[in-house]
RNA sequence: GGGCGCGUGGCCCAGCUGGAUAAGGCGGCGGCCUCCUAAGCCGCAGAUCGCGGGUUCAAAUCCUGCCGCGUCCGCCA
């Protein structure tokens, strides 16, 4: 058998490999017996959910009324028809059918023998299973105005998760952070530094009964946030202040340059602040692109323009302009879309739109990570994007993380900031380690309970589907048991102890490996070893499936299993047995270590080698 | 009031481009360390897939009505 064409040089799912190839061969048989539709009828060759039934298997009940027969039947025939073609090619051992389904197994020694030469051999194709684009992936984008907290987490945490899925696919990835430094928050946070002084923050928040020691005393951002906090509530009492932080927003929307460099004087200690928290569960970003850019360049200006020149626009009594969305399927109480003020001036989403003019420069592909609460606003920018000839960005939402309180704020002082939830996490896995390892330092010590906690916390957050809301516990924060990230870790780090305990009793282990590719006997693989070699071919499969739906909890369900039949090929299939080393076990586990890593690594895992 | 999203065992959650007996985890009960890390493995109990209609050979999945939760409906960001 040929490899078919889109595996040269791409890396290959073997799973959908060996789809391919039975899928060719039942479409002869399909039209020979008559469906006329057979690429209809092959798209649902699927694999069944349970082992007996195969690893692939077709339904024909369709075909039942084109045929005039019963599905069992059909089922039957076509197994008949393609069995000694498939089980005579390599790939599939046995051709089936059952309850109308038509059954095909894989051949587990064949599937062994792709898994390993594909992942041992060219670790570095892993995941690369179609040709690569550019992408310019925009997430977090948080105000500066305060530490990052969970709820703002899932934003960073979900972009940044895409950003390494599409890395380890080989796409050319930009992670990029829009940074507003010209609205209202930033506005009341730089108000606040120049007229309050810490005795009277101290003051305001007291009242409220806000004013809260310090977790983080040494961070600006934690400092801060104080400010804006107390300005806020001085805002409901004191006209002034609102009048004090209009001035400036106005300022800095006519681009203004000491109010800009005032604004960014008060958030930049805050936004280095949130970056060294996001760093710390390995997020980074490649760019930062300030609002104000686009009013200082005039594209703003000339988008409005073009705006006003659309079917769709309308203008209000005091001159504002707008465009009426009804016809586009936007209801609600307001169907405008207003994207110039009375005096002239944009708004946040007309700098959005000229945001995405100039993003589509940057990459083949936009996509952008937003709150749900940003569902319509989205839509309205997309729809002037229609208007003015501009395509639209991907968007992934999310729904949003609530405190048992109720929905976190900033502003209110409803929030569990990062850090603190970072730091007990790391505590709490260092007590673990603490207790587990007597064998290793201190030092080594708290760098697993830092790897172990920083990974617990994002897995706890991404395996969870973006569309269902999350209500915080602490307990669930910190889960470190099965359906975590220490459990595929702790999988990863036993694969590791096997490579590591071989090569310092001085084996050679690519030699061993390939001692058991050159000898080739794949027969008689226990059933744990077959199901880890299922898993494992599936695995560009599975992450192809996440990228594609933006869903990387897909990506972790798989990791999960991985795992799991890691463990449960562990448990008896030896690769040291009183000093002898079963290399064709050996391969198996490098194999899986191999994608452990490379999936750790692309959800935010930190792999480390021992735990 | 209207738009959009969500609703799966006591709890968390997967599956939702329709396919065979609804997958895991927590908690509960019972087993497994003379053997490469027991953060592991094995077994048992536990589900009217929010409720009612409809489409289909086939519905957790698609359509529709209702209920509950979330979110939005600013010339805010």
């Amino acid at each position: 058998m040929e490899w078919l064409p889109y595996c040269v040089g791409l890396g290959v799912d073997e799973m959908r490999q060996l789809s391919e190839i039975i899928s060719a061969v039942l479409w002869d048989a399909l039209t020979e017996m008559g469906d006329e539709n057979p690429d209809g009828t092959l798209k649902n060759l699927a694999s069944p959910r349970h082992s007996h039934q195969g690893d692939l298997a077709l339904p024909c009940f369709a075909l039942a009324k084109i045929m005039g027969r019963a599905p069992n039947d059909i089922a039957a025939d076509l197994a008949e028809r393609v069995a000694s073609q498939l089980t005579s090619m390599d790939g599939c051992s046995e051709v089936g059918s059952e309850g109308g389904f038509c059954n095909f197994y894989v051949d587990v020694e064949w599937l062994a023998e792709q898994v390993v030469s594909q992942t041992i051999d060219k670790p570095e194709s892993v995941g690369h299973f179609r040709s690569p684009s550019s992408l310019l992936i925009e997430h977090t984008s948080a105000n500066p105005n305060g530490p990052f907290h969970v709820g703002r987490s899932r934003n960073a945490i979900l972009g940044d998760t895409i950003v390494r899925m599409h890395r380890l696919a080989g796409d050319n990835v930009r992670a990029e952070y829009y940074v507003d430094d010209m609205g209202k928050q930033v506005g009341i946070l730089a108000w606040a530094l120049d007229n309050l002084d810490e005795a009277k923050v101290s003051e305001i928040l007291g009242a409220e009964d806000m004013d809260e020691v310090l977790t983080h005393p040494e961070k600006q951002d934690h400092q801060r946030v104080r400010y804006y906090q107390a300005a806020n509530l001085l805002k409901a009492d004191d006209p002034a202040v609102e009048i004090g932080v209009t001035k400036l927003v106005q300022a800095s929307e006519e681009a203004d340059a000491d109010v800009l460099d005032k604004f960014e004087a008060a958030y930049q200690p805050v936004l280095d602040g949130m970056l060294e928290t996001l760093d710390r569960i390995g997020i980074t970003f490649d760019s930062f692109t300030k609002e104000s850019r686009f009013i200082v360049d005039g594209s703003v200006e000339v988008i409005m323009e073009k705006l006003g020149a659309s079917d769709l626009h309308g203008t209000a009594e005091n001159g504002a302009h707008y465009l009426e969305l009804e016809s586009r399927g936007v209801a609600g109480k307001s169907t405008k879309f207003f994207f110039r003020r009375g005096d002239g001036s944009s708004l946040y989403a007309t700098r959005d739109i000229a945001y995405h003019q100039w993003k589509w420069q940057e990459a083949e592909r936009l996509v952008n990570i937003l709150g749900e609460d940003h569902r319509l606003q989205s839509k309205q920018v997309g729809i002037a994007l229609d208007e003015l000839g501009i395509k639209n960005p991907e968007v992934v939402f999310y729904a949003f993380t609530k405190l048992p309180e109720g929905k976190m704020s900033t502003r209110r002082g409803n929030v569990v900031f990062m850090d603190d939830l970072l730091d007990e996490a790391a505590a709490r896995a260092t007590a673990i380690v603490t207790e587990m390892r007597d064998d290793l330092s201190a030092e080594q010590i708290s760098e697993i309970g830092e790897a172990v906690g920083v990974s617990a916390v994002r897995y706890n957050i991404i395996r969870v589907s973006p569309e269902k809301g999350i209500n915080f516990r602490w307990e669930e924060a910190l889960s470190f048991e099965s359906d975590s990230a220490p459990f595929i870790m702790y999988s990863h780090a036993r694969a590791c102890s096997i490579n590591r305990k071989l090569t310092t009793q001085g084996h050679d282990v690519g030699a061993l490996i390939d001692g058991a590719q050159q000898y080739g006997d794949w027969s008689n693989l226990s059933d744990s070893a077959g199901e880890l070699v299922k898993r494992i071919a599936t695995f560009g499969e599975e992450l192809n499936g996440a990228i594609d739906s933006h869903r990387p909890n897909l990506l972790c369900t798989y990791l999960l299993s991985l795992a799991t039949e890691y463990n449960r090929f562990y448990r008896d299939n030896h690769v040291l047995v009183e000093g002898e080393v079963n290399s064709r076990n050996l391969a198996l586990s490098e194999a899986a270590r191999i994608l452990l890593k490379a999936g750790c690594e692309s959800l935010g895992i930190v792999a480390i080698e021992q735990m």
